[in-house]
DNA sequence: CAAACCGGCGCAATCGTTTGCACATCGCTA
DNA sequence: TAGCGATGTGCAAACGATTGCGCCGGTTTG
């Protein structure tokens, strides 16, 4: 019943010819006859003859595969992202090997390395919150293994990456909030090493210098994103002397633990504070209290973009010029979503 | 600048010595001299050496790499599951190769198709939601790649499989809303060929016999599971002459929308009608409008056990004794999570 | 008529690793 | 001194596909 896969070798023995001229034939190559090709490709047809993919890998050094890793794969943002990813990658014939992070630096590096030893094609990486150090990547580099960043981007020089740029987003919503006749603005932000918090902070003092309104650095929290130090982040800025009527929050996560805490000090959503965050999640449309607008960085684009770059740099590979020192950094706008329809404005 | 990676022959040129004999050393076979198991481990550490997979896969005849294949990966059941796929495997030394079929029976067998090629030792599959030919799975098992389907199940003799029983969640469901004092309970079900669609319709069935209440076959509804028809589905329920007061939904998303259409018929949820939905997301606990209850069906958990069950498949395997015609099909019980704290019945 | 050419095919090397087997060297025993 | 078992190492085949090169026979060309 052990139903050996046909090899090109089986084929050749079959028909007494060698395995070279299968192959050729296989691969419609100009040398071999017609009548050779027809009979070859008749009995692999007959056969259900596949190639081997592993001896094509291995005798190519390429095996169109590409690596993705990031820290959790049941965020929505990377469930979409990875969604974008895999698309763009099987319309290429590529296929995705895939690695939590989990956030640990030690368990990226070791995907990395499983990575590198199956011999991925190229990377993508989303790095985990906690990497400090970035020396996995730099020998990715020596071995001329590409890699495509994309929203958690290490802070290195000469990377390629796609990122979404939140500073117009945050400048979008801190607007959004004046016109609304806010003033006293807080920031609920992510861990201060990421660039996405470092991008928020940037946009939210830009924005407020635009409305000549000045900057208050107590009005801008760092916070990891657990539910307990959001809860203690809110509480923070609640307590606040200068209080803030509204606060931009890290993401529609975070938003939503920052709400509930609010609800627990008896606070009046949209009333009492009004909250703005990132991501734009669909299931905002159903929570109790969404953020009034949440500031949209297309995950799966993201995805399809970081997916493109690197086949197009795996492409220049293939074609011999590598040298050429220039980086892909490709920025997407974000957007600021305005929630119509807040369900929390109706009856109940 | 192209540093060439280094391989078991470069070692053994360097050290005089043959490349069989490297690898050996590397294997800490017990045929080779201390003093050179220690040169040549000295080396390969300088050197930096990683043995090249492509190879051993190749010459092995094994990939250590494990093929997903399912519907969606931003849906949360999938990306939960594949959360928990990807942490065994990697614990197990594994890697993931991931494909997603959007529900298309054509882009399943593609899929497949390229993982065969790619020599996945086996696969996890949850099979797409238009798939009504399983001619491609039996053609994997003529390959003798073993194939572990989780969740959508489909209508098989032998195979091996992992889901969670919906029975004994669903009749839980009932005998809650029973408990509760609703009499006329009407079910809103998915697309009638999945196995989790049959499983809820069986258990709605046992559970209303239990309770010496007659079956009504009028109030149980099959539709695909998209907003449009949800919402058509909902009415039709809801305009039933014997209308029921509560309903049991196919999952939380699903019941979302069933709330949303609920709402515009200016039905007070809770009051004029309940929901009691399957799937515990942990955005219903934000939620406006969340189920009453919802059937945890532990996705992770089943990735993980699928991820196992497909390993220990892998290992009989390796070991010789394949013909054993023994088919796992492993069962988790599903269980109500009756939702507390419901935003609601609060003041707004 | 010889030289050049070309279509059609096979030979053999290559990729990196593993592994069965043979071989050499040693000390030890009978 | 022959024989033996360890011990340590190398040889070579194998995995399946690709590809540069060369060979053979036939046709065209000068």
């Amino acid at each position: 019943m052990e139903n050996k896969l046909p090899t090109i070798t089986e084929i050749a023995r079959r028909l007494n010819i060698s395995a070279s001229t299968v192959s050729r034939a296989l691969h419609n190559h100009s040398s071999i006859g017609l009548r050779t090709k027809m009979r070859v490709q008749e009995l692999a047809k007959e056969l259900n003859y596949e190639p081997n993919q592993t001896a094509i890998f291995f005798q190519q050094r390429k095996t169109f595969t590409i690596g993705v890793v990031l820290p959790e794969l049941s965020e929505a943002f990377f469930s979409a992202a990875i969604s974008g990813i895999e698309d763009c990658a099987y319309k290429n014939k590529y296929t995705v090997l895939m690695g939590q992070s989990h956030d640990s630096e030690e368990k990226e590096k070791q995907i990395i390395e499983t990575m590198k030893s199956h011999r991925v094609d190229g990377l993508l990486v989303s790095i985990a919150n906690k990497t400090n150090n970035y020396d996995h990547f730099e020998s990715l580099k020596r071995y001329n293994i590409p890699v495509v960043f994309f929203d958690r981007i290490p802070d290195m020089p000469d990377i390629h990456y796609v990122a979404c740029n939140l500073i117009s987003g945050t400048i979008q919503a801190i607007n959004f909030l004046i016109k609304k006749g806010h003033r006293i603005i807080g920031m609920l932000n992510g861990p201060e090493k990421l660039a996405a918090s470092k991008e928020r902070e940037e946009g939210y003092i830009q924005a407020m210098k635009k409305n000549r309104l000045k900057f208050d650095p107590t009005l801008v929290v760092n916070c990891d994103l657990s539910t307990d130090k959001v809860y203690a982040a809110t509480e923070h800025l609640l307590k606040l002397k200068r209080k803030p009527t509204a606060i931009v929050v890290f993401n529609d996560y975070v938003a939503l633990d920052a709400v509930q805490y609010a609800r627990r000090q008896k606070l009046r959503i949209n009333k009492d504070i009004c909250f703005v965050s990132y991501a734009n999640l669909p299931i905002s449309h159903y929570t109790a209290f969404p953020p009034m607008a949440s500031v949209e960085q297309f995950p799966y684009l993201q995805g399809q973009k970081a997916t493109e770059t690197l086949l197009e740099l795996l492409s220049n590979k293939d074609s011999g010029q590598e040298g050429t020192n220039t980086y892909y950094k490709i920025i997407l706008e974000s957007q600021l979503v305005i929630k119509e329809n807040n369900i929390a404005d109706q009856v109940l």
